[in-house]
DNA sequence: TCTGGGGTCCTAGGACCC
DNA sequence: TCTGGGGTCCTAGGACCC
């Protein structure tokens, strides 16, 4: 029987703040998403002021008044690298690690010795003193149980962060009142299906014959099934699969009603794929261009989107070419645009194919690129730019408090008695 | 009465996840 | 005034093939 480990930051965006900012110890605060629209984490504090996950973050303050919390816009940067920080934490606990999302992380646990529990506690205390970031840890013999205990030890105290539910025996009780719809892979569409069969609770479910469950959920749905009851059916799986597809997708500040200011924001998206497409070492041969107009105000409506094949590439300006294209024939004057993407399928790995410029020299495309990403990682992502993506005043999003990127730009680095701590310091620690 | 039997590929939409 | 962004997988149905 194989045993996994789920570790899992506790309100993890607010964490990646705290660490470097003492002042947000202790008190509520959230993290917002884009345009600071809605809110995507809180700390305890917060969530015990009744702030609900996805909130709009303008009704939390018209609820609480505009000091009831602390907010931040959210830092992507930081947060990917406190991630990669705990990977590496975690790495040092197991040969088998799978970064699921970026809060959380399957470990195998199979023929490490001694106690699973201890080893739990020890990897939930080394995260927070080398990661600084608070965990719990579920742990059982498949995926679906180590989430589901790692749910049980954030919601109580009484487990100190590490639940183990190897022991059928342990799980016979959390099944019996744990709601159904608590369980990973089962949404609000399957909890209203079984409740409909007279599942209510886990164990009903797991009660429940399997062929009947089955056919209500499909595969899926049989799978989670075997695994509830002890059957291990999703693997590690610690080397990254082949991405299917990218998007660079935004939701504007204010709308646009210009084709002027959709182009901006078009080629913006279309050059940002490209450094995606270049990050994972990936080319793009199909491309989609999409955009409406916010279909809950009152008004016009205005939905449509355009699928071209393209020439594999991953030439940053070639995409803007075809993008803004695309993005013309489906352009309608006369509304006012809420959101638009760029998307890219048909990925393939780009040692497979020529990175090609259409009608272009690949080997200059190549190095043009080369100097574009060696800029941004240099001075920053925004530091090169297309000149059709412009300034982009329309379609920038608002990020009114938005961290330093403690982690990841020299310039940000937090001062220790005035005096900035220098890379080769960095270095050394 | 009675209308073959098997494939593949693609797409749209649903459901779910963080 | 104001409501995010980025993914995966599965199924059904149509087009097309021999």
């Amino acid at each position: 029987v194989p045993t996994f480990a789920l570790v899992d930051g506790n309100s993890f965006y607010c964490a990646c703040e705290r660490a470097f900012d003492p002042r947000l110890k202790g008190v509520p605060i959230v993290v917002l998403s884009n345009n600071d629209g809605c809110v995507v984490s809180r700390s305890s504090e917060a969530k015990a002021l009744g702030i609900k996950p996805g909130e709009p973050w303008h009704h939390v303050t018209q609820r609480l008044g505009r000091h009831a919390a602390e907010w931040r816009s959210s830092n992507y940067a930081l947060y990917g690298d406190m991630s990669r920080r705990m990977f590496e934490v975690l790495a040092g606990f197991s040969p088998d690690v799978e970064p699921y999302s970026i809060d959380e992380m399957f470990l195998g646990l199979d023929g490490l010795p001694g106690d699973h529990l201890d080893r739990g506690r020890a990897i939930r205390a080394t995260v927070l003193s080398v990661a600084k970031i608070p965990t719990c840890v579920g742990i059982g013999p498949t995926k679906t149980i180590a989430k589901l205990a790692n749910k049980a030890a954030k919601a109580d105290q009484a487990f100190a962060g590490v639940c183990d539910l190897s022991a059928p025996a342990a799980r016979a009780v959390l099944y019996r009142v744990w709601p159904i719809g608590e369980v990973w892979g089962i949404g609000p569409a399957s909890t209203a299906k079984l409740k409909a069969l007279g599942v209510r609770t886990v164990a009903d479910f797991i009660d429940a014959p399997p062929a009947q469950m089955r056919e209500a959920l499909t595969v899926v749905g049989g799978r989670i099934h075997a695994e509830l009851r002890g059957v291990s059916c999703l693997a590690l799986t610690t080397l990254a699969p082949q991405r299917k597809g990218m998007a660079v997708t935004r939701t504007f500040a204010r709308p646009i009603a210009a084709w002027s200011d959709m182009s901006e924001a078009v080629a913006a998206h279309a050059f940002r794929v490209g450094e995606k497409l270049r990050q994972h070492g990936l080319v793009a041969g199909a491309l989609t261009v999409f955009m409406h107009t916010n279909l809950h105000a009152p008004g016009p409506h205005y939905a449509n989107q355009l699928t071209v094949p393209i020439e594999a590439t991953r030439n940053g300006l070639a995409l803007v070419t075809i993008a803004l294209r695309s993005a013309r024939r489906i352009w309608r004057e006369g509304y006012r645009m809420n959101k638009s993407g760029v998307m890219v399928m048909d990925l393939s790995r780009s040692d497979e194919q020529r990175d090609l410029l259409p009608s272009g020299d690949p080997v200059r495309s190549a190095r043009l690129m080369a100097a574009v990403d060696s800029l941004a990682a240099r001075y920053g992502g925004q530091v090169l730019r297309p000149a059709a993506a412009g300034v982009n005043h329309a379609g920038l999003p608002v990020r009114e408090r938005l961290s330093p990127r403690y982690t990841t730009d020299l310039n940000d680095i937090v001062r220790a008695r005035g005096a900035a701590v220098t890379a080769e310091a960095i270095r050394n620690i």
